[in-house]
DNA sequence: TAGATTGTTAATCGATTAACAATC
DNA sequence: TAGATTGTTAATCGATTAACAATC
């Protein structure tokens, strides 16, 4: 088992997938995997299987493979989902409502606890049993609970700002759906969704790929 | 101007950022950006950013930089972008819906045609003007109507079994977000979607960062 | 012409793959 | 012990960065 140092990016773009195989493999009662047998199932050689979980130690063993249960818990460890998480989402729109209600975040310990709009006509909606706020209300909202991380869900002219606000109050973990390249502090964490550059990249695919 | 070979990943994944980007600053006003400028934009170099463009073709002009409207416009017809998409969404749930409304994706050209749902207490419901049919009339729907996407909003364990369904009918290109690595032809274009994944990433890059 | 900036080749860096000794 | 498979080092491959001639 060696020191964990830098993890790359591109290994810690992989470790969700890990997880979902792991769990995958767990639930249909297999017990054990090589590095061989998993890289098939997710589409990697077996050596590079070995090399990314070996960024952060050796959870095999030799001759046998890895435990699906213990690589799995390890990797939830790694992304510290193990943990619970506390959400509030700024935009009660098609997209902040999607995610308030998206069951499998609240299963996995991310939990919204609550929802703000600048629209009058949203402020009292119950989105998931949860009361649309006013963002007035945002910054007292904050100060009284303890908030990990901010989704955006709101449109890219009033994000810049509102991240301004976060930063102010504290947050440095968004999770942003608005359509904009944010800038931050390096202390801030930023992961973006942005579904419309999603949608470009299939349209570039499907236009560059044969039969099609 | 030289001619266009492969195209790496990597720089596929930039294109929208680049669109984006462009799209900002043609509507501030400006007509012509040198690579240093933008690269500063964008957070990347500016001799990636050259490098990126040259993989097209040669469309800027030494001493000057490049014309924002003209690059733009070819990177939309590289992407495909300047063309309108047909797509259908397979499930009326939360995910499907907010596809549904999202008003970018028409406001781009890519207009939802359909939505299908298995469950019936949906079948009936109008989302964004469009009814919601049930599955059965999807082989049907599909014959009758040219459709250049679809789009996986449903769960994990019908997804396998609905790309089947979809090769059989011919089309190729999926929008997946369902939480599941799909296998397919090499002739098919997936891209996926997976917001907990992202979510993942998110806690990970939060649990290893100083003053979290 | 002089200055600026591209297009493109060469150098560097990092990630993936291959190989193999260690060991279960 | 023999077979299997990891952990880890070395080789390869690809992407990014640097450098500079071409040219607007």
């Amino acid at each position: 088992m060696h020191v964990t140092g830098y993890v790359s990016e591109a290994v810690i773009k992989r470790l969700p997938g890990y997880y979902r195989h792991l769990r995958e493999l767990e639930s249909g009662g297999i017990f054990q995997i090589s590095s061989q047998e998993l890289g098939k199932r997710m589409g990697l050689t077996a050596s590079q299987i070995r090399q990314d979980i070996n960024s952060f130690g050796g959870f095999g063993r030799q001759g046998c493979g890895y435990s699906v249960q213990e690589l799995k818990k390890h990797i939830m460890s790694i992304m510290g989902i193990d943990k619970k998480h506390r959400m509030i989402i700024i935009g009660a729109g098609n997209i902040g409502c999607a995610v308030a209600r998206y069951p499998s975040f609240t299963r996995e310990g991310f939990q919204t606890i609550a929802i703000f709009d600048k629209d009058n006509a949203k402020i009292g909606l119950q989105v998931n049993e949860i009361t649309v706020k006013a963002l007035d209300e945002l910054d007292d909202f904050v100060r009284h609970n303890r908030v990990d991380i901010a989704v955006f869900a709101l449109p890219a002219n009033g994000a810049q700002a509102m991240l301004d606000q976060m930063l102010s109050l504290g947050i440095k973990t968004i999770w942003n759906f608005a359509p904009i390249d944010l800038k931050t502090p390096k202390d801030v964490v930023i992961v973006n969704v942005h579904l419309s550059d999603s949608l470009h990249i299939l349209s570039y695919k499907m236009t560059h790929t044969a039969h099609e």
